[in-house]
DNA sequence: TATATTCTATACGGAAATAATAGACTTTAA
DNA sequence: TTAAAGTCTATTATTTCCGTATAGAATATA
């Protein structure tokens, strides 16, 4: 399952994906458009902005806006700042690997050889879209009700 | 990440899909070959015995034997049973939907419209392999050492 | 029929991960 | 100088996962 904090983080810069023409955005502001914890949201754009998604300015007239275009920013490399591995298995991440504590045979595991397919499967797609991808989709969602 | 749970209750299914010509297992045996905690995967048995995957037989001499064909049991009906949805988010779930928390317009909602197509990704590879594919998989794995 | 063997069922407890909150500090605009 | 922001670390609360315990029921076989 996806985190709370993986879709805060989601949710915040598709935010600031459609604030790209106008001054930064408080934490504030985004925390209740969106209804997210404040405190919890604070914690989550720090992230995003060490991890070089989001510019901030401090102090008065202050707050978050993206530091690259909405179309450079993957779901994948959210989700990999946020919750780590996409795999199902830690024995099948690309980015997190570790051996699982159960097995002792890796090499031969039929379980891995399946989960090593479903991580292609996922990292395909969550590779491929992007935060302008996102919004573009809910435009066409919102269109078509 | 896949629950030790639902890793336990494919490798016991492998190991009886080993076995299906032979008389019962017991659980104390599948434990012990597949290093699992004995009381813990006596109720995973239990669980996929009630979903009809297992049939089970008391008293001395009993056991655990499949009910159904290694080819007939797929990965994506184990999963449901051990760990519950599939989807990454409820709101894309098939058999275990339910609203997201944070949502308010979930048929607009763009990160729920990518988690469907991620589902699906999913869906589809899990529900082709079954217990003998994976058995396969390990055989062929070890060939080719 | 007695007994050991084996599965059945539910309840419990500790550990880890997740979610949220708190408070003190820093920077900056006006 | 002060109010408005973000920064940083610590702490608490909640939930889920993993494993254990215990009592019970069914069955083979001696």
């Amino acid at each position: 399952m996806l985190s709370k904090k993986t879709k805060y983080a989601i949710k915040a810069l598709v935010v600031l994906g459609k604030n790209t023409d106008k001054p930064p955005m408080q934490i504030s502001k985004i925390a209740e458009e969106e209804r997210i914890p404040k405190k919890f949201l604070e914690q989550i754009l720090l992230d995003l902005r060490n991890a070089g998604f989001l510019y901030s300015k401090k102090g008065a007239g202050g707050g978050y806006s993206l530091n690259k275009d909405p179309k450079d920013i993957y779901l994948v490399s959210i989700m990999r700042i946020t919750d780590g591995p996409i795999a199902m298995v830690p024995c099948a991440s690309l980015n997190f690997y570790h051996k699982c504590d159960e097995c002792h045979q890796e090499t031969t595991c039929g379980i891995r050889s399946v989960f090593v397919d479903v991580r292609d499967a996922t990292l395909k797609i969550l590779s491929e879209t992007s935060i302008a991808d996102i919004i573009a989709r809910e435009n066409t969602l919102i269109t078509s009700l």
